[in-house]
DNA sequence: GGAGGGCGGAGATACGTTTCTCCATGAGCG
DNA sequence: CGCTCATGGAGAAACGTATCTCCGCCCTCC
């Protein structure tokens, strides 16, 4: 009695004045309990439909919002994922990694959306203050960089991590990659189909998976069919770094005569550097680079990439981790049951489970000797109006 | 006392497993109580450094991380800012905004991080109740509709939204813009000293503020200087109709000897259109286009390009939000002083505060139609290695 | 006619902070 | 010696929700 006073009456006592209506207020106005009136938005508890319609349409009327902290302070939920992007230098994510993580941002945000979760970005550089000032319900990380800090304590508190990219030594709930080994492997092949003697890579100085696994399947590859190694590594966020490389691979003395570049600019600053060369594409030199732009289909000649398909990346890592989130026992952070179908486990107990996802090489004139057509490609319905 | 012994006594009572360490166990370890471990660790309070540190030691040691989600409730502050971005179909933000977009929520995502706030991805298609599930202390909208109903009912209910580009009918607490007018004037005067008779324009159908502002600035100056408008309007969101829209401009039988273009991808467009028809960029077509894309400096001929400064865009919203949001009144929404220093406003009372922003125009080959430099413009550092 | 069971709903507690209020102690001072 | 003040810190009330527990009622069945 006392309590339902005080209940009931606090608002009344302390001037209320034009604050937002609280689910107290909902009940009052329904001369219903708060139990009730809560039971009754959510869809939870046994009430008639009378009763429920016409909480909701109290709760309409007087405008009442639930209160999004209170509830994830309650429940442990707050349907925020954080995405952590690397990030060099002051600015968060690279340059050369633009079109990728936009694309692959947007994939994420939509399949997150989908689920009812919504996307925090996150740099890896934030200030720790405000990591910690953030409920989240898991992260997806991308790229993580062996031993990183951040991951490994997420991880530890109980926070899912779901890492693009497979991750060196950080323990993470699963991740997802592309098989770049196999990708790799594919290129060269391909080239050396078109013609390619000696094929070169450009290359970047950086330590993480994408890199290192690329450089080396194709070190593996070089030293299976007898070519000696012909590459150029440089700083991959520094944009004015890949010309310079771009330009040193065309410049030596065992110049290649294909060359398959790992980021994004590679393909128009390898352009620019056959030119100066005086180097046709394709007849003296075949072009492949790693990119999901699109401004590739236009250039002259047209480049052949490897899209790393960053959409499906996206949405895969979103829906594994609120998997892992969702399946997860709040408590001590052990699994309820299998996190994941069978098809997404790589071991049994040992290793995080992790998926790896097909590439797509997208051919166009610059990786084909003779092409049967050597016009430029008819442009986008050229009479359609 | 009773009540006491129940704070303290509640967890050890609870069959508490391994659950992380609350303000209390620090409390308890320190000895200390709860009121001392909140002013030691937040700063606030009069308390000797020994105490200070001693507190800060013990929660390290326990590995003591403050629930954001209480933090929140308690102070209604979340360090939340949503990111609304505009929609077509299915996809978060839209094709012919991409560099931009992506730019801009850079800029803005390492603005709000180093006032502490972190920013959450909301495309306006989020279903209702993933918006009202999250705690957001304000909200930067981009470009949104005319009476866009979200950001009608945020700024109702008391969380400030600032808004990249000025607002149609929505409240909004304040916007940023460029200078659209300006920014086609100049251009089209640009064009004129290059010597072009007949300028055309390749604009969009929709109606964000964005499209019309540029189209009216055009259509005015067509006005004033005599000329006839020769314009083609398309839907901005298909990327295949821009190519269309293009061929179309340049197959008139007034046929317009300059083309100023509103969307990124209408500068590739364009050349392509021109060279089907055997038109020579910059002798036969004087070409400008809109674009945060760097490829225009490496298109044959380099592209003019009208830079809308999206870092500086997303960085002064956000300041803007932030402002707001800490110099509001938390209760009622009121201001309790001046918002923004008064270079900020525009009016006295009525509509919100706007600042225009400076736009740039990166003059290249495309536009000047005698070039000095009749070379491609050397690479970057060639001798440098 | 009493016991059991389903229905509809109320009470109260806990989530983990921040912060307002207030108390004890000791020093300084008239 | 008593009063005031500053210092250091404790108590307890919120913040607004979800949910666990339990209670009354009416109906039915043996």
């Amino acid at each position: 009695m006392t309590a339902a006073a005080n209940q009931n009456g606090r608002r009344a006592t302390a001037s209320r004045r034009l604050e937002r209506a609280g689910i107290r207020d909902v009940a009052a106005a329904a001369g219903v309990s708060i139990t009730t009136v809560s039971d009754a938005l959510n869809g939870k508890g046994r009430l008639p439909d009378e009763t429920r319609s016409r909480v909701r349409e109290v709760a309409e009327r007087l405008g009442y919002r639930p209160s999004a902290a209170a509830r994830t302070l309650r429940t442990g939920r707050s349907g925020l994922i954080g995405l952590t992007v690397t990030t060099y230098g002051e600015e968060p994510f690279t340059f050369t990694e633009f079109a990728y993580f936009a694309e692959m941002a947007r994939a994420a945000t939509s399949a997150a959306l989908g689920r009812g979760y919504a996307l925090v970005v996150l740099p890896a550089s934030s200030r720790h203050d405000v990591w910690s000032n953030i409920a989240l319900d898991g992260t997806v990380v991308i790229d993580p960089p062996d031993q990183d800090p951040l991951v490994t304590e997420l991880y530890r508190s109980g926070v899912p991590v779901v890492s693009d990219g497979k991750p060196g030594n950080c323990p993470v709930t699963a991740w997802v990659d592309n098989d770049h080994e196999a990708a790799v492997l594919n290129i060269l092949e391909h080239l050396s189909d078109a013609g390619a003697r000696r094929i070169g890579l450009l290359t970047g100085t950086s330590t993480d998976t994408y890199t290192r696994l690329s450089t080396e399947a194709y070190l593996a590859w070089c030293d299976r069919v007898g070519q000696e190694p012909v590459y150029e590594a440089y700083p991959a966020h520094d944009p004015a770094a890949g010309a310079v490389a771009a330009d040193r691979l065309l410049a030596r003395p065992d110049r290649p005569d294909a060359v398959y570049g790992l980021f994004d600019p590679n393909g128009t600053d390898l352009l620019a550097a056959a030119r100066r060369y005086g180097l046709r594409v394709p007849d003296d030199l075949l072009l492949v680079c790693c990119s999901e732009s699109d401004v590739y289909a236009n250039t002259e000649p047209p480049i052949t990439t490897l899209s790393l398909k960053p959409r499906r990346i996206g949405t895969t890592v979103v829906n594994l981790l609120i998997d892992a989130i969702e399946g997860v026992d709040a408590g001590t952070g052990t699994a309820t049951g299998r996190l994941f179908p069978p098809r997404y486990r790589t071991a049994g107990t040992g290793p995080p489970p992790g998926t790896l996802m097909p590439t797509e090489l997208i051919v166009r004139a610059s990786s084909q000797r003779r092409t049967p057509r050597t016009t430029v490609s008819p442009p986008r319905a050229p009479g359609e109006v």
